[in-house]
RNA sequence: GCCCCCAUGGUCUAGAGGCCCAGGACGCCGCCCUUUCAAGGCGGAGAUCGCGGGUUCGAAUCCCGCUGGGGGUACCA
């Protein structure tokens, strides 16, 4: 088995994208095949070489690695200017200069559902000559075979009037000489697979198989776009996501296993995935899901390992390990790691509602107490910052939250943070210390 | 307009004629646990399997029509 992943380099690799290159990747590994990458760049405008390392970058993110390539389509002039004379020259296809309006103007003349002919200029673009009678049919794995009537099909464009190939010409062509044996991609190219198929049989080379994997949408149902949150592969490692976690929700948009499992390793994923399985109905990209699956990705980690991934997500060098073990059960990305544990660092947040509720006459009150038995605590871990507030608790015969809370409220200075007595902790006891002083002080 | 594809709870899906008056997951609601928030555990609401016809002893599963959604229809990819 031998597949493409081959995008257009015309701006950042959107999740779409990202999910035909993950099913490519699978389908490749799966069987033991191999993976090619191809950069369409025959766009000139929009394909920069900064958005050729987007997409590069973006898979190499997702862990996704490619056995060949990237093939460059627009180094490939030559063979596709070639293949351009040899169908003019075997009569399957010629030059016209008929535009977009001398079609609709033949549709008008010969019912809408006549495709166009045209007839042999000495210049003009290139057309392939599309038979009357008959129907090509396509034979996909996920969508079964289609017949398209021939009548149909207009003569398609398949090199502009200068000579460059288009799209339809550039893929047969590029699929072809890869030897490329499973065509998968986006179902928006299904439409146009009978022309890349009438050139293909003009070249007399055999059809791939295909699968056209239905399209990605938004959670309201409409194509996926930038008001829909992270659309981009570089915005869900932003949102501070897992690859591997990505990896899995992306498999199960659009593919079910029999099992019907939901977290699912990549390696596992290799082994059980199926071009066969994929859904033939689009599916929408659900967020709050993948953010539940991230949460689970992130506490199977080890600490030493999310410890790595925070400082390489936060740009931070070392000293985070306490925090990333008081705070691993609370955060699903790694987003929200700092919001959590930042105010440990760089000091109490100014959240007036919750200073209010928890620092007024009795909280100040707990807090003095406290403030006394943490001044006096013999060794400053959470086993003995426990046993030593409990004691408070009990003394004062409160509630542990009523006494948990005004301390939890001085030192962060609002009502979430991690546990109380592992926040007293990385704190240390003089900051503590200062800390509850500093409230006594404020809200007096 | 024309051509093509698709259709299971809000979302992702399991289901390939009787095992299904439809199972799992996310989300939502409640309870438990509990120092906050989470995590975790338990439970619940939510689908006449888009609608209407067939075929069959029997249909979510097969056929037809309709409706809805999507894609294509560029000298874009």
């Amino acid at each position: 088995m031998r597949v493409r992943f081959a995008p257009s380099p015309t701006g950042a690799l959107h999740i779409g994208g990202a999910r035909t290159a993950l099913y490519n990747w699978l389908a490749a590994r799966h069987a033991g095949g191999t993976f090619v990458l191809r950069i369409e760049d025959t766009d000139r405008e929009r394909s920069t070489p900064e958005n050729v390392e987007q997409i590069l970058d973006a898979l190499r993110w997702l862990e996704l690695d490619y056995d060949e390539g990237p093939i460059f389509q627009s180094q490939r002039a030559d063979r596709h200017r070639e293949v351009i004379e040899q169908l003019l020259a075997g009569g399957h296809a010629y030059r016209s200069n008929a535009a977009a309006e001398d079609v609709r103007a033949y549709k008008d003349r010969h019912g809408a559902d006549r495709g166009f002919r045209g007839e042999p200029e000495e210049t003009g673009a290139v057309r392939l000559r599309v038979p009357d009678d008959g129907a090509t049919v396509v034979r996909d794995l996920i969508r079964g075979e289609t017949a398209f009537q021939n009548v149909h099909m207009d003569d398609a464009v398949i090199a502009r009037a200068d000579g460059t190939p288009l799209y339809n010409l550039a893929v047969a062509v590029d699929d072809l000489d890869a030897g490329i044996t499973h065509v998968i991609r986006g179902d928006d190219h299904y439409s146009n697979t009978p022309k890349q198929l009438l050139v293909l049989q003009a070249l007399g080379a055999e059809q791939p198989v295909y699968a056209h994997l239905p399209l990605l949408h938004g959670p309201d149902g409409k194509k996926l776009s930038k008001r829909h949150g992270a659309a981009s592969v570089q915005e869900l490692r932003d949102a501070g996501y897992l690859p591997e976690a990505v990896r899995n929700y992306l498999a199960l948009l659009g593919w079910g296993d029999v099992d019907d499992e939901t977290i699912i390793p990549t390696a596992e994923l290799v082994k059980r995935f199926e071009l066969e399985r994929v859904q033939k109905n689009p599916a929408r990209f659900d967020e709050k899901k993948l953010r539940w699956m991230n949460g689970r990705y992130i506490r199977e980690l080890p600490v030493a390992d999310l410890t790595q991934r925070l400082e390489d997500y936060l740009h931070r060098d070392g000293k985070l390990g306490g925090a990333v073990f008081a705070a691993r059960e609370k955060i699903q990305t790694l987003a929200d790691f700092w919001p959590l544990v930042g105010p440990i660092y760089d000091g109490p947040v100014d959240d007036a509602r919750a200073r209010e509720q928890w620092l007024d006459e009795a909280g100040r009150a707990v807090l003095a107490a406290a403030r006394e038995v943490l001044a006096e605590v013999p060794e400053w871990d959470t086993g003995h910052l426990d046993e030593a507030l409990r004691r408070v608790v009990e003394q004062r015969s409160a509630k542990p939250k009523h006494v948990f809370q005004p301390i939890r409220v001085a030192v962060v200075g609002t009502t979430v943070s991690p546990g109380i007595f592992e926040t007293l902790e990385l704190l240390g006891r003089d900051e503590t210390l200062r800390r509850l002083d500093a409230a006594l002080v404020n809200t007096r």
